[in-house]
DNA sequence: CATGAATGAGTATTCATTCAT
DNA sequence: AATGAATGAATACTCATTCAT
């Protein structure tokens, strides 16, 4: 049984440097300019083993990306309690900036999306887990709002969204296009201002009332 | 000039054929898997004649991405005469669906998107002229409805691509992560919902009035 | 009969224009690295005509290599007369170099030397007309200075192969290794060594008591 | 252990097999003309492994030259104890060609000549080691034999090349014109004549006397 | 269980030569 | 006679995957 552990644990070890190196290599240039014999090298594995825990390049990429959503980055739902409409999406929208920069995330997207026609299965479940699934999460944060009557009734699923396309208009969007996209300097006043037009379409008459208008204007 | 005028035109069908091959074999598996002895034998000609129109495969790639957009016939700008504000922008709505879903824009987009590590400059070129360009033109309409009084001054640049990806969250980036996404049923009461959305935001008073709350409300 | 002559004139003008090219196309790389098309488009002519006028790319090296010896470079003969055996060999040895370097013969050469397994023909012909032929007008002056009692008698053939062989060994045998090789500063002393050697083995005893010793020694 | 020590020798066995066939393909052809695929086919491994070995194909061919000339084990030089100069001399010529004649090192010459615009620091390599390294073992024998006082002092470097490019001219010059040249049956009597005519030159008096006329004359 | 050498099919690109106009 | 577009075979090099040790 010590011999078993041991030996799992060894297997974990190299199975995660495995991953690590695997990602660096897909980030760099994408799916078909990785190749698995520099993968296993920078993992200090040998080939064999490398197709020991994944049975082939695509397994391999499946296995990143699914570790890439279900990652420990933790979740957009926030608590309330305290806190305005405005600064609870606020938390939402700091959250969700970090998880789109810290772990490459953008980058991880364009290669999910470059594989479409090649792993469409890949891609639904990257949409299903990673979009949609935390649509949900901000879904769950509206709700509560709304039943504290900061924003008004509405379709709740599409007003994530709305909120969340103007959001990433600004940051997702552009990163796509360009390698190495950094946070620009005026982000934070960009999602304010996604912020307050959401609040101001959804919020209730009351929350609306606050912010003043020039946040908004010309 | 006889001769002249007949080379001419077999060397433009013969391009316009290469087009349509690397096109097709370019959408079918993205940049990597399309083989340009594929292209030109789905072209009916040798791999020597390819190459004597386009002299590698990127150029060959970056010739069918400015052919996309230069091929866009159709600017989003609309004349705003006799129009309310809001049937204009459905009007941009409509338009800006067609370009996306006609020439198959998105299966474009993703290979630009998937080559941005080993392609930054086609990229760019393409966000500007691709993205932003269409921005501006909306741009020039908004312009034109703040001035009759139909929405209140602000940021344009800002507020027209609030509204844009308000709609891109439901035409664009499901797409990215589909094969061959079609547009969805109620993709114009989703459009519409963006649009009363906007009004709401920058809409003035008299043409907020107007739209029913249950176009938006759940 | 004038038309027939202006074609001619054109056609030759064309031919010389190619030749010119090809010289040069060979020489900047070799055989192989040579492009028929490249040798058209500097010729200013079509591929098609280069083929009228020469049938294959084996024949258009040939016809310039055979140029190169039957080119317009003058005999190494010299006429002796009022010539001292020292400054006849002298004549000689700047005639060589200047044949060896104004034409690039070096560079040529390597190509032939390059081709001989697969033109064994061609190279045969340019040693029998390039070096044989050389060394037979050295011996031709060779004999006439022995008929003079400049030189003891000896195998003329040899005597004359040995001078070559000292003079080629500083000037065709270091640039056949170096690209662009330059005529060294030195070298007429170089070539005075070896004319001195070689009287000291060849000239009859009057001849060879002139030079100090010092020329050749340490 | 055993498993590294059997993969080294499988390994090592297939480099030999690689070189041998290099080797082969490319005095065939000359450079271009070898393919790295029938290179590997008559080594009897595949492409890829040959590319494990050789990064490159002009790896490859700078591998087989810097074989030729390391693999040429005996130096020039000799002991001059007990022989007569003319010996020693003898003695340096009948190496000088068995190393020129067995290993084909005339063929090799042929491309690493041919290759010199492509790959001048191949050709300077080859020159240093190859052609400057070996005079350099002949001045050597000729310092000890002046020493001795079997030559005049001289300056050794050019006198040694005024020997060797006497030989050269009877052994080398013609070789490089002639596929698959063979030793000429007179060839020993040539290298005699040049090293009588070295010693015309150089010997010292003593040494000279020695010869008879007729071995250089008519 | 781990290794890394070996594979062979696949890729972009080039070039001498031909032929319809 | 002259053109230059078209050909198709050839070539160096890469890579996911397997297997003998």
């Amino acid at each position: 049984m010590g011999l078993a552990s041991y030996r799992r644990s060894v297997s974990e070890t190299k199975r995660a440097a495995i991953l690590k190196a695997a990602r660096e290599n897909f980030l760099k240039g994408g799916y078909s300019r990785a190749a698995m014999a520099e993968i296993a090298r920078d993992a200090d594995v040998s080939t064999a083993t490398l197709y020991k825990h994944f049975s082939s390049k695509d397994a391999l990429f499946t296995a990143i990306v699914q570790d890439a959503y279900t990652g420990t980055e933790g979740s957009l739902y926030t608590d309330i309690t305290g806190l305005s409409a405005r600064d609870v999406l606020r938390n939402i929208g700091r959250t969700y900036m970090r998880q789109q920069f810290d772990g490459q995330m953008n980058a991880l997207l364009r290669i999910v999306i470059a594989e479409v026609p090649s792993a469409p299965q890949l891609a639904r479940d990257a949409y299903q887990n990673g979009v949609l699934a935390r649509y949900d999460q901000i879904r769950q944060v509206i709700e509560e709002l709304v039943a504290r009557g900061d924003l008004k009734p509405h379709n709740l699923h599409d007003g994530a969204r709305h909120l969340g396309g103007m959001v990433k208009e600004f940051v997702v969007w552009p990163a796509l296009f360009t390698p190495d996209f950094q946070k620009p300097d005026d982000i934070d006043a960009k999602i304010d201002a996604c912020i307050d037009a959401y609040l101001k379409i959804y919020g209730a008459e009351s929350a609306v009332a606050r912010p003043r208008e020039k946040e908004i204007g010309t």
